[in-house]
DNA sequence: TTTGATATTGCAACCGATTGCATTGATTAT
DNA sequence: ATAATCAATGCAATCGGTTGCAATATCAAA
């Protein structure tokens, strides 16, 4: 047994074929290499039929270029980093496909890394992607992130950065953002018009400009439909699930209870939902509910959630498209701005107090 | 406005500094590039001195390593490559999550490819990292593979690829998978336990291995427990929330109705329950329900969801440590291993028909 | 002083694709 | 017939790090 799977692993090794080069098919060919080279990649000025020869040839010998050589002389990579906060996102892996998708198409690679909502990690990211010198990145910020030094090296070298959901405000580099304040606003004025009179507001570190966004959003809908914002209202925690309970548990403790909630994370919010009907808390009759991201989650709690519809897809695809845009001289002037994707209130049975 | 705009993408453009290269260092401290690409690999040959020299040199210019270039003279890439069947699913961003801490400590890169359960992008994808080279290969089958000729290239120049999860049985490469059999077996034995007699079963795609023994193990708990199996008690659909829509519908539609279910995945058994809940029955006084996976979904629906656990992250960890052990000459066997992880049921509220 | 061993460093040839600048031959205009 | 034009191809340098094999220097032993 033993020796025969050493054989094997040896006669493997031992056939182990030859890297083909253009080399090797422009010996066989009586050709140079630059004309195979040029060929392959469907250069003007070579006759079609050599180029037919040489893509036959090509295949034939099963020729794969090499993009490391190819990567060395161009001095570009075609690959693109992306940062994230997290991977267990339905809203991220939303995100990433539809980066994935135009990179893919623009013949762009992908590496992928997540900082698990630590600057740390995201720090260290950045610099790993610099060192593999990405020809550009797409990010989303971490928790903690106060600054952006860690993006200077790339500004020095004047390789695009484009953030979206996460982003920093001040900062005038590109973004890819949703109106959180106008989400935030629609969110709480539906629960005004609802008929709650106290409504609570769970959301994340505010250090982020999308909760402190939404938070905005929803002091103005208070404010402007004649209703105090009460400090004690707002619980900020960090969406998991042990969070996520406390924050419910919170809310059972406030005299008087709430009677609405508006919650930024569809998670935390079936966790809440769960944590409160447990403690005998009717949905929506006794607190009604608005979470955010319109997670499949939503659909499967119950009561369904009403939440904002924040399209993942359609972010990354903008996102990705925007910098391949860029990276290929199409464009200047979009990578300094803000672009602004549309979302919307989905209502379902978690806020619905007036029944039709 | 624009003017500036334009200004200062120029001056950006101009002040772009040099690429650093070990030449630049030894040429400042008049050494060979031989002596500064050693130093900077802590080459055992160099003086400590001097490799302190370089080293701070190195740091103060900002030099970075290129890739490429060490790539194309070590005829390696450092990369694995993964192919997994889906992204948007908390057992596969749990292992991606798991292979990519090990992968990282060993100073891998990873590049991540998703099929969408189809062959097709399967195969596409297995040729596209044949082509970036990578040194090694993790795969999850999609739906619908019915052949490992897409990895045969990889075979042949003798490149590892190792399965997880979805594998095929009868090749006799390198799997991490768990004990499917079992995991059906216990899922079913366990509501039999609890009093089931008409036990259904909702599933995927049989060719593939998981679904398959699932199924074995779901007829083996029948069979001893002096339970006749029915065919019409197995639906297969794709675990879409429609297909399991659908299924749930099917169920309903049964005569009798039966008094337990065995589905194979959590959300799929989510949106079942929650159909089922819509149509009247409750859970588990008319019918018991056990799924798979333990996602967090199933510790969100009502009522909790029984379900099997499937360790993503540990298999993650476990399929990548393999991998790199043998890519770095420490293991030649263990290739050919199949490695089974240990699975377990968790016992919910789902199930419960006699309460203690 | 000579020899051998050891510690450091350098030389130079790779790795494979790309591309500016010829070169060659054929065709067309004058 | 000759110059000018164009199509097709080749030459050779380049990208930056790696590594086998020398070369040199240093020191101790003989």
């Amino acid at each position: 047994m033993f020796g025969n799977a050493y054989i094997a692993t040896d006669c493997n090794f031992m056939r182990r074929e030859k890297e083909i080069t253009i080399y090797d098919i422009a010996k066989q060919l009586d050709l140079s290499a630059a004309t195979v080279s040029r060929a392959l990649k469907d250069h003007p000025a070579i006759n079609k039929q050599t180029k037919k020869k040489i893509a036959d040839l090509a295949h034939k010998l099963g020729y794969r270029s090499n993009t490391f050589a190819s990567n060395l002389r161009k001095q570009k990579t075609n690959t693109i980093g992306v940062i994230v906060h997290e991977l267990k996102s339905q809203f991220i892996t939303s995100v990433l496909a539809g980066i994935e998708k135009i990179t893919t198409e623009a013949n762009y690679d992908l590496i992928i890394a997540h900082s698990s909502e630590t600057y740390a990690k995201e720090s260290a990211n950045a610099l790993n992607l610099f060192h593999k010198r990405v020809d550009g990145v797409i990010a989303s910020l971490a928790f903690d992130t106060t600054d952006l030094a860690h993006f200077e090296p790339f500004e020095k070298k004047g390789i695009p950065v484009i953030f979206f959901d996460r982003v920093f405000e001040e900062s005038d580099g590109a973004k890819v953002i949703i109106n959180n304040r106008k989400a935030g606003y629609e969110a709480t004025a539906h629960l005004i018009e609802q008929g709650c009179k106290r409504i609570a507001h769970i959301t994340a570190n505010l250090q982020r400009n999308v909760y402190a966004e939404r938070l905005q959003g929803y002091q103005q809908a208070l404010s402007e439909h004649g209703l105090k914002y009460n400090e004690k209202h707002v619980i900020v925690d960090d969406l998991s699930e042990a969070a996520s309970i406390l924050s419910a548990k919170k809310i059972l403790a406030m005299r008087p209870l709430p009677d609405g909630i508006f919650i930024t994370n569809d998670f935390c919010a079936a966790v809440c939902i769960q944590t409160l009907k447990e403690a005998g808390i009717r949905i929506p009759e006794d607190i009604a509910i608005v979470g955010f991201n319109n997670d499949v989650i939503s659909k499967i709690i119950e009561p369904k959630l009403s939440t904002i519809n924040y399209p993942g897809n359609e972010i990354g695809e903008i996102v990705a498209r925007n910098l391949i845009n860029h990276l290929q001289g199409n464009s200047n002037l979009q990578l300094t701005n803000t672009i602004i994707i549309k979302s919307e209130l989905i209502v379902r049975a978690s806020s619905l107090k007036k029944k039709k």
